[in-house]
DNA sequence: GCCGTTTTCGGCCCGACTGTTTTCAGTCG
């Protein structure tokens, strides 16, 4: 079973218990486990075949039994029995908005309802409206609930999501003054995927700048203005929701509003020790208020270093905030070049020149053009005569920029037998060799993954490319066992890629953090396919930060001689 | 169900909003 798969088992449970009407803490201890099995950046099974489960935070000695039991027979007999419980498909209603455990369980009790469309029935037929606790509104509401349900569009990925971010502050501080305007939530932590875009404003007329925002001419739709908040539909369908705090609040509403949800409540559990209660707007202690005009201000009184957003996640970035230990994240600014790039040579839409100026404008030390070889036709990939002829467009570019060094690099196909495009003597040709899958990415999990970690072996291969094969909404990770393949580039020293496609982010930031535990080094890599395509690094950065990379862990923030002698030494 | 520089038992985050309520329960982020 992947972690997954576990996490979702126990959120399931969660939710089963929730319905049931348990005390809601032993909900919650199901979605704390759930949460740190999914962060947990290797392979729950292992960690019980090595008998330490109860080394996992919020898995205690009732968890680790169940655990036990479902990893040894495949079967968990209290979630089994809690099914002859509740039926099975009750969850589905608390997707409703406005439908929580206890108007779920009321449904199924007194009109035996089970589905979202059962709901929908009950509701036209005027059936909601006398039920305890119940009235018009509430009925009205549900409705309205399942109609939004229905329309509900999927999380978007960051990639889309932020160049829109970046637009609309630009137009609101240009239609009116705000002394503060900064991205929140998950955009602002930059996960890979965001269900709606936060902004937060200060500003001395919080009204004015509502009003502002709701009358932008992206908006499509308001939804809902008051005199600090406004949530609104953009042309495209995406939802915006701005707030608006008194400047004197701006730190604690950023820090509240940013969160994730786990990091604040374990902020708040710390502040509780110390006699303190904190919200977004900031503490008390008693009677006396004490708003935090920065988030600095927030972290300081707590005794904690401020914490970048993107470690915001609950996974250890508080304690090790409390001991001064957090990382220094690696920046957009620390990049010295990109190690993969494609042109015309193979799928690229820019020619050689095109990529290599634009490298230039990027301020980059290096550039290497990473086309695609032969198996992938569909890619238009080139042969060892075309990579060869390619070397000498190469050698006549190097000439006239001189400014940066342009290595000649392949994607390299590994086969569905775990062998490579290109032979070895070929490949050693090369300045670097990236190698990856784009085909066979059902194959089953033992197959797959003997396929990588052989190619990983090879000593020509520098780069795994891409290595779970996740398209963001599309396409799953392959079946490969991430686990064993950051073990494999431990053990051969073969970097691994930080693909920053923004549909792609892959690895992700649980197993980049995984990986940089066991020492293995990363390329943060643009795999652009255009001049424009360059500046998906920022992508990756974030993903790298989210995966509490440091600068020392990237090659590609290397200088360029220290980079072709790690390239070296790992050839032999 | 978890967990311990106040605890091995008794706690377990905070505030806003809404609707059905005469003081609160449920939901949400």
């Amino acid at each position: 079973m992947t972690n997954r798969e576990v996490a979702e088992l126990l959120r399931q449970i969660a939710e089963l218990l929730e319905i049931k009407g348990e005390i809601v803490y032993k909900s919650l201890a199901y979605r704390r486990a759930a949460d740190n099995i999914e962060a947990l950046g290797r392979d729950i099974v292992e960690v019980w075949r090595e008998g330490k489960l109860r080394t996992i935070p919020g898995i205690g000695e009732a968890l680790a039994k169940k655990l036990d039991e479902l990893f040894r027979s495949g079967h968990m007999e209290y979630y089994e029995r809690l099914l002859e419980e509740i039926p099975p498909t009750l969850p589905s209603l608390l997707a409703i908005p406005g439908v929580g455990p206890k108007t779920a369980n009321l449904l199924w009790r007194q009109l035996g309802l089970l589905t979202v469309a059962d709901v929908e029935r009950a509701a036209r037929a005027g059936q909601l409206r006398d039920l305890p606790g119940l009235g018009v509104r509430s009925e009205e509401r549900i409705l309205e609930g399942i109609e939004s349900l229905y329309r509900r569009s999927e999380r978007i990925p960051l990639g889309t999501a932020w160049p829109i971010a970046q637009e609309l502050i630009a137009a609101l501080r240009e239609a009116v003054p705000a002394v503060h305007l900064e991205t929140a939530g998950s955009l602002r932590r930059m996960r890979d995927t965001v269900g709606d875009i936060d902004l937060l404003a200060a500003a001395e007329d919080t009204e004015q700048v509502a009003k502002a925002f709701a009358a932008l001419p992206q908006v499509a739709q308001v939804l809902g203005q008051g005199a600090t908040k406004a949530s609104v539909r953009l042309q495209n369908g995406l939802q915006v929701d701005l707030r608006v705090v008194e400047t004197r609040y701006w730190g604690s509403a950023l820090q509240y509003f940013t969160g994730s949800q786990a990091h604040n409540i374990s902020l708040r559990e710390l502040a509780q020790k110390q006699g303190l209660s904190l919200s977004e707007y900031g503490y008390k202690r008693g009677d006396e208020e004490i708003p935090c005009a920065t988030e600095e201000q927030v972290y300081r009184l707590l005794g904690l270093e401020w914490i970048p957003p993107e470690l915001r996640e609950d996974r250890g970035e508080i304690e090790a905030a409390q001991q001064g230990q957090l990382p220094h994240l690696v920046a957009f600014g620390d990049l010295r070049g990109d190690l993969h790039v494609h042109s015309r040579w193979s799928d690229g839409a820019s020619s050689l020149e095109e990529m290599v100026q634009a490298a230039v404008e990027r301020g980059y030390d290096y550039v290497a053009v990473s086309d695609h070889t032969e198996s992938l036709a569909i890619a238009n990939g080139k042969n060892w005569e075309g990579f060869q002829e390619q070397r000498r467009e190469i050698a006549q570019l190097q000439a006239r920029f001189p400014q940066i060094r342009i290595l000649q690099g392949a994607e390299v196909e590994i086969k569905a037998d775990g062998s490579l495009d290109f032979p070895g003597e070929m490949l050693a040709q090369l300045d670097i060799v990236i190698a990856s899958i784009h085909s066979g990415l059902r194959q089953e999990e033992a197959q797959i993954t003997a396929r990588v970690i052989k190619a990983m072996r090879n000593p020509h291969v520098d780069i795994l490319g891409h290595p779970s094969g996740r398209i963001l909404g599309q396409r799953e990770a392959s079946a490969v066992n991430l686990d064993q393949v950051i073990q494999a580039a431990a053990e051969s020293g073969t970097i691994l890629e930080i693909n920053s496609i923004p549909d792609r982010l892959d690895l992700d930031d649980v197993y980049i953090r995984q990986a940089l535990r066991k020492g293995v080094k990363l390329a943060i890599n643009s795999d652009a396919h255009s001049t424009s395509g360059l500046d998906a690094v920022r992508y990756g950065v974030a993903t790298a930060r989210r995966g509490w990379a440091r600068a020392e862990d990237i090659v590609n923030t290397m200088p360029l001689e220290e980079l072709l002698t790690l390239l070296l030494a790992r050839r032999g």
